[in-house]
DNA sequence: ACCTGAACACCGTTCAAGT
DNA sequence: ACCTGAACACCGTTCAAGT
């Protein structure tokens, strides 16, 4: 009954000044995003659309939704190309697959500063938050990760989620400083070869 | 001249009240780092500590001189365990030494809730921060990493300070979660899997 | 000298008034 | 219905007044 009218409602709004601040507000945010990350005061991004800071409230409750507009349906292409992977692993190889998903993955984590933090509380599990639209992804990561156990390409005794929180964490350790990118590779890359290093002895590293 | 002075002064106030402030205010802080983390508010910790505000920041201009002092001397302390360790190389093997030591770190990030927030600044390079007390301990940390490349028990690509801020950044990743740490040590061990996975083949993980 | 806590500055969010 | 921005709530820091 009334679920049609929602959906009606949030895909496009009545008026046409409403779809314009949202727009501008849109505009606004992924302006302010750009330059100061994703943790931008509302006032300036308010400022930025040429609209008061109760209008960008009541387009966006909180920060996540608006950050999440913002992304738009990254997280559909990410999960699309998860996909589109899971497909080439019989030609390109598993372990290959997973490591350009990943590059994928932390790219998406460079786009704004603050990203990770962001996304922290998405990628714990239990989810501390509603899931932000990145199921879909997060399945599709599931879906390759597991292939390539059963392929072997990697050790059975680590979890998909896992590596996705390290991946965050690991964008997370070297943001801010000009070379943010190519450390966060470099961390990544040994991460990766830990995940296919097969133990040959039984023998757990560390202690 | 000038020297002699300040290091008395702040080795030993002149008066008792004032030792006896800083000692509340420590015990205080503590307290409340234990409780909300080292985020907890400075009106808090001034009221368990029964002084007023501008006391807590007269004896302590910023938060992280606080962590510091009530983190006291426990980087002498991981300073001294590193260089034992170093010690123990030749009967335990390098590798065995690099993870206990990285393990006592780990404890260690794990004392105080946003404990890796507030060392990821100190652990950049360059690092952000003016060194808090931790040079000695990052310096025998060095010392120990390459001990163990040269004794070949890891490889010789890695940076040492890449690794700590790497453990930092997986105990970050899993906080707030009740099974924290035994996440972050999970997610530990296989970056340690990576940094001793000797290439057999010249090809890197990943692209 | 040192301590106090009201005052100040700042920032995110709400809501009464206006269109 | 939607928009505005002053008002509110909150929190970290400072500093004039007091001891």
């Amino acid at each position: 009954m009334s679920a049609p009218q929602r959906a009606t409602l949030e895909a496009a709004p009545a008026r046409a000044d409403v779809r314009r601040n949202r727009r501008r507000l849109l505009d606004a945010a992924r302006a302010a995003f750009t330059e100061g990350g994703v943790d931008a005061p509302p006032s300036e991004i308010a400022r930025r659309a040429g609209v008061g800071v109760g209008t960008l409230y009541r387009h966006f409750p909180d920060r996540a939704s608006l950050v999440d507009a913002v992304l738009g349906d990254r997280y559909d292409t990410l999960r699309d190309e998860a996909d589109r992977l899971l497909d080439a692993c019989a030609t390109s190889g598993a372990f290959a697959a997973l490591t350009t998903w990943l590059d994928l993955f932390a790219c998406h984590l460079a786009l704004f500063q603050g990203m990770a933090d962001s996304l922290r509380p998405t990628l714990l599990e239990p989810a501390v938050d509603a899931a932000r639209g990145c199921d879909a992804m997060l399945a599709a990561w599931d879906r390759l990760f597991t292939r390539a156990q059963q392929s072997g390409a990697i050790r059975r005794d680590a979890r998909p989620r896992d590596i996705l929180r390290a991946v965050n964490a690991l964008r997370w350790a070297t943001q801010g400083t000009p070379t943010a990118t190519q450390e966060a590779d470099r961390l990544r890359a040994l991460l990766l070869d830990g995940l296919r290093y097969q133990h040959t002895d039984g023998i757990r590293a560390g202690r």
